[in-house]
DNA sequence: TTAATATGAAACCAAATGGTTGCATATACT
DNA sequence: AGTATATGCAACCATTTGGTTTCATATTAA
């Protein structure tokens, strides 16, 4: 298992995307299946450049990739990007679980006297 | 297992929250340990009033928590909400894996005839 | 009681964000 | 060749964001 060490604007890039729903689901959908830009503004209410837009960000962020066909750029996304921010996730919880371990140890300890 | 249901406005508060270093940095020392505002302010390049305001916003996502002690605010992160989040990327791998498996159905049916 | 500390909150500012419209260009269709 | 479609890109706009400073209030310490 490779451990990617993700830059903080690396970071930030991503958790920027994946804070708008709009994205969020152009995500979700371009995992489920590819799909050009306008196949994917259809379903929006907001202009085409709009939607553009967003892909541009998840494109920034590498959540999605961008591959030309003809006139239409097909949009896919990227689950190793997804599971990046999952890793990332997951050390706090380690973290947290350390904190835990200090606890349990500190409890474990004598039980504290006046004296101490 | 608890499925916890998050709303578009939760999951939207929850990401902004975590698309800055500053605030995940805050995160990340408050998981390890309880601080308070004033302390974890004397770390970062910038008044106390925007180390305050990151909290807010952390707060708001239901990261951490704030706990009066005495004239100060005990900062002290939440592993429920990485959790949460955590658990909400899980759900994008899997809608990934269900086009691995269409895509392995597809390549399993009848290999493709001119006639087809 | 007075001084110091910790926080809250408001007003302000520059930059980023999320949208728009308009126009240019590339590709496909007839 | 001419038209329709898909995209890219720029200019513009309102709102949000991330910072600042200033002032008020609550709590602790001397």
């Amino acid at each position: 298992m490779v451990a990617y060490t993700l830059s903080d604007d690396e970071v930030d890039r991503i958790f920027k995307a994946l804070a708008d729903r709009t994205r969020r689901d152009i995500v979700r959908r371009t995992l489920i299946a590819e799909a050009s830009i306008s196949e994917l503004a259809k379903d929006y209410e907001m202009s085409f450049a709009a939607v553009q837009k967003h892909v541009a960000v998840l494109e920034a962020a590498d959540l999605v990739a961008r591959t030309p066909r003809g006139r239409e750029r097909i949009i896919l996304g990227n689950p190793e990007a997804i599971r990046r921010a999952q890793q990332l996730l997951g050390q706090y919880e380690t973290i947290w679980r350390g904190r835990i371990d200090r606890l349990d140890a500190l409890l474990a300890e004598d039980p504290p006297t006046p004296g101490n």
